[in-house]
DNA sequence: ATTCCTCCTGAGACCGGTCTCTTTCAGATT
DNA sequence: AATCTGAAAGAGACCGGTCTCAGGAGGAAT
């Protein structure tokens, strides 16, 4: 072994030149592996560079190269399970890319997203994927666009931007989750995302500013027309954005002279929080209350009743975003593309007939 | 606005310094913030760099600097709810510090771990915080602390390797969550983990390379040794690395001649799968088998029954380890400092009294 | 033997910042 | 008026790599 000198200054290319007894440049040929060297000079260098313990200086290396083989990632919130798998997508198929990932937390705040993206940029990521919190407020976005750098959005769409997207089919998804509750005579049903409220809530499809959130309620609303329930919008509740705010919504919704007897949870955090309230509250599953929730979480399939859910290829919407960008990083040009990938209705026991009411359940016309 | 001219080339402060009419070590004293200028320089900066959208090149920043305001953190599995969260307490920390975060999944591989450290020293990360795969295989490791890089290790210490870490106080946990069985009466309890299995699985304590699964089987073992129990040791099972894993484990011992009473697991995934099979299985919680879980997943308090659990500080692990490493990266030098923070039990409802058997149940002596 | 070509190598510019050193100049001191 | 002081600004080296370009050596072709 060597001496344990306590090094601060690194092993420069210089250094294992001068250690090798060639020049700068041909050391650099052989560390940096390109060009060509004579086999002697080459064994020189890497020995000396082992003597030396020569560590490349990555930072230096992206400087010239403009290359940084780095990819970043900004996401809501890592801790949401939808996050974390969809991460871990995008990790798999980096690295076998022979790219790096840089993780960066949102918190849905569109503040810090943007100091996220701006911090990835400055430190020169290649390119990026990020699940913009709000689509109303995406100048930081446009400006990655126009830079040139790739950019891929996760789960949510923005096609003003023309840049490359893949989602959920959350439409289709949002549709068959309200119309499978529909079907089984509900008619008061809640849908709870947590998209931060407008000044007086839910209005128009306009307020909701996460792509997802606005696609699914579209397609919620649209079950709601086709079978004819007159006010599906009402109880579309978004701010459900912490588990204290899940309950108070939900208390309050519980609270209303005619309850809903059925709620739609646009993730599986919020799901959770709405399985926790109704056992606590005693509340019968799926008797007294029905329950989707979208992300198929581990959780979901023990509870009892196991919940029904909406299955995103979460894992497999992170891996096509990470293979669309490296497409774009190895040069692809062409259109922007948004792909749109199936979910599944996986009914577990969550959902059981509406409660019989003043008005019989209608079913909906086949 | 501007022109919509599609650059390519970035904006420089000699591009700047050109174009407000001052040398580039003046503009670079304004963009950078450093050193006096006159107030009049001052204003034909800014506005010179505003009309030209100048972006500040992060990478070139930091290599002359040195600094990188940037800390790399290598976990085992982010997608596990306890890393997840460990690194949402690092994050937050980190933020408030003015540091970025560099996040990356070792996949609780030793090689992915080595490129992974690799990777973020070649970048030039100013610190590092690791949760060491395997504390037998820690070159990597070793060569940063000696290089002077500050390191703080999370969740699974390393004591010879001399630098800061961060744990829970993992031997307490194990002989507490062990004792609270015992104490049920239960004499063949098994300890499921992650740790991959030697050749022959478990023999000896040393056979188990990770720090933290070490910690708590020895807690374990003491608590049966302290309670008389003859081979506490014959059913420590590692080699719980994936659901499926788990799942053969488990049934090989549900197979035996005398089949366990009680199963601890070492965390909230092998936790969930547990009692995800003995719920197919359908064996009762508690009264045919107990199960304590490790780490206090959301999930663990809403299932039939509740899962009693080891409460571990887990954001707080994440926090300390990053406000450790800030103090390190703001100067601080003194000798390593392991804490250990305190955890606790939760009672709730997956265990239960031993079945009556051959043996009468023993109180362990007060 | 001469020319041409290929392979290898060294010198040095360059990337985009920071920072030291030097010079200039205005205002204060005596 | 002469000197001192300190703020402001410019020139240019530097960080640690990459890469272009020009030149030298050796082998093949003529």
């Amino acid at each position: 072994m060597e001496q344990d000198q306590p090094r601060l200054a690194s092993v420069t290319v210089a250094d294992v030149a001068r250690a090798a007894g060639v020049s700068k440049a041909t050391a650099a040929r052989v560390l940096g592996g390109y060009g060509t060297v004579s086999d002697r000079a080459r064994a020189a260098v890497t020995a000396a560079a082992k003597a030396l313990d020569y560590r490349p200086n990555e930072l230096a290396r992206s400087m010239t190269t403009g290359r940084s083989g780095t990819i970043g990632v900004v996401v809501g919130d890592i801790e949401n399970p939808f996050f974390s798998l969809a991460v871990r997508g995008i990790a798999d198929v980096a690295r076998l890319a022979g790219f790096n990932v840089i993780l960066t937390n949102s918190g849905e705040e569109s503040g810090f997203e943007k100091a996220a993206v701006k911090t990835l940029t400055a430190r020169r990521v290649d390119g990026l994927i990020v699940s913009p919190a709000h689509d109303g407020d995406i100048e930081h976005l446009r400006d990655v666009a126009r830079s040139g750098r790739p950019l891929v959005l996760l789960d949510r769409a923005v096609s003003s931007l023309g840049v490359d997207a893949v989602t959920a089919d959350d439409a289709a998804a949002g549709e068959r989750a309200a119309r499978l509750l529909i079907d089984e005579g509900h008619r008061r049903i809640v849908y709870l995302t947590a998209c931060d409220p407008g000044p007086q809530g839910f209005t128009a499809l306009g307020d909701l500013y996460t792509g997802s959130v606005r696609e699914r309620v579209s397609g919620f609303l649209r079950a709601g027309a086709e079978a004819g329930i007159a006010d599906m919008a009402a109880l579309v509740r978004p701010g459900a954005n912490t588990p204290e705010r899940v309950r108070r919504i939900v208390l309050d919704l519980l609270a209303l002279s005619e309850p809903p007897t059925a709620i739609i949870a646009s993730d599986s955090v919020i799901g959770l929080e709405v399985f926790r309230l109704a056992r606590e509250l005693g509340l019968d599953l799926p008797g007294g209350l029905s329950l989707v929730s979208f992300h198929d979480a581990d959780w979901t399939s023990v509870t009892s009743p196991p919940v029904t859910v909406i299955r995103q290829p979460v894992y497999d919407m992170g891996a096509a975003a990470a293979r669309r960008l490296v497409e774009r990083l190895k040069g692809e040009t062409g259109p922007a593309r948004h792909a749109v990938l199936e979910t599944a209705l996986v009914e577990r026991g969550s959902v059981g007939p509406a409660p019989a009411q003043t008005r019989p359940p209608l079913r909906r016309p086949a």
